[in-house]
DNA sequence: GTCTATACGCGGATAGAC
DNA sequence: GTCTATCCGCGTATAGAC
């Protein structure tokens, strides 16, 4: 009977329901709000029972992080990179923005939480724009491609990729979380598709 | 005497002092790591000293904020603003956008106190959005304007000036705490300016 | 492995002397 | 108005029974 065996599996596994618990709050009210009871009473578990599995809060987002970069590295190896990108191609541009955007969609409660911790880490540490370089390393390297090409670009690579990036994350923070109610996906890409072409193009 | 009387003045506004203390402490630390203890300390005075001015470590900001939009209002009515920016043309749109990101540099402790205080309030509350939107107000307008006019912009005036104002917000944020080390104001603002001319341009 | 009950520490906030 | 001393609540983390 699934429907025993899938209890079962449940009940043994409260790591993933943890887990999940933690998912669904992180989005409802953010990972800085959210306590460890908050997670264990939603997850409808006790409180002792989460250092069962993870030694804190900030081991808990660890752990969601690694879940999300195993997919992540499966898919980009089923599918993309044709790697020479050409970003001043509208096409192109608008299907790399869609990527990211729709990877910043379906990871939103990982994506959303990293970004507050590393809010929370305050200025001084520098996180914020480390954060924001390694997130769009791989836009900086098609950009210094583009440039080794000749094509002259409105700044150092690696300016304009964390101009770009924090532009798309921005808007993903403020509207994802709230659902598609104010713009829709296809607006939101299209409308920085069109605001960063020209800028690429030269 | 001049240095009884900076003593006197000094002691006699503690409030002042918290304030100045707060603003280089939300800077090096940020706002949420600064316990109030953290700023009584370093302003020299004692923790109950502190709420004899400012009932919580959030009214204290309220009073920041409102220092800012004094002192704001006073130099916007003295200079600017020409009423019909033409963003199509890069000297203006250079222009605004310095004088956005000098503003930002100008009043850092204020500005990315309420930035993080946004974050901690969580994804839920919709005040991400609606503080982009309100500071690109604006910004809004000149597109509409643009637009009016018979202008074609990439997308929804609001929605292209938040996208606009959250590149420049997260570079700001993610820049300015470390100091000029990185890039140059000018390098930003000329990036920036080329990134977006094109898109605005149509 | 999961529960209940409880201890601990931190930061916010107040009491009361001066 | 400022200080010192103290209290209180919340969230984290642990102890110990089952």
């Amino acid at each position: 009977m699934a429907r025993v065996s899938i209890r079962k599996a449940k009940a043994a596994d409260t790591e993933a329901a943890l887990k999940a618990a933690a998912r669904q709050l992180f989005v409802e009210q953010g990972y800085l709000k959210t306590k460890i009871t908050d997670i264990t009473r939603a997850a409808g578990r006790s409180t002792g029972s989460f250092y069962e599995h993870f030694p804190s809060k900030e081991a808990l987002l660890e752990a969601l992080l690694g879940d999300l970069r195993e997919q992540a590295s499966e898919e980009v190896t089923a599918q993309l990179h044709p790697a020479d990108h050409d970003l001043t191609d509208r096409e192109q541009l608008r299907a790399h923005l869609a990527a990211a955007w729709h990877t910043m969609r379906d990871n939103l409660p990982v994506v959303l939480a990293v970004h507050e911790a590393a809010i929370a880490a305050g200025p001084g540490s520098g996180e914020w724009w480390q954060q924001l370089t390694t997130d769009t390393v791989v836009l900086r390297d098609h950009l210094q491609q583009l440039r080794d090409h000749g094509h002259p670009l409105p700044g150092e690579p690696e300016l304009v990729a964390a101009a770009m990036g924090g532009m798309l994350a921005t808007l993903a923070f403020a509207l994802l979380p709230a659902g598609p109610d104010r713009y829709s996906d296809d607006q939101v890409i299209d409308t920085v598709t069109g605001l960063l072409l020209g800028g690429l193009r030269g």
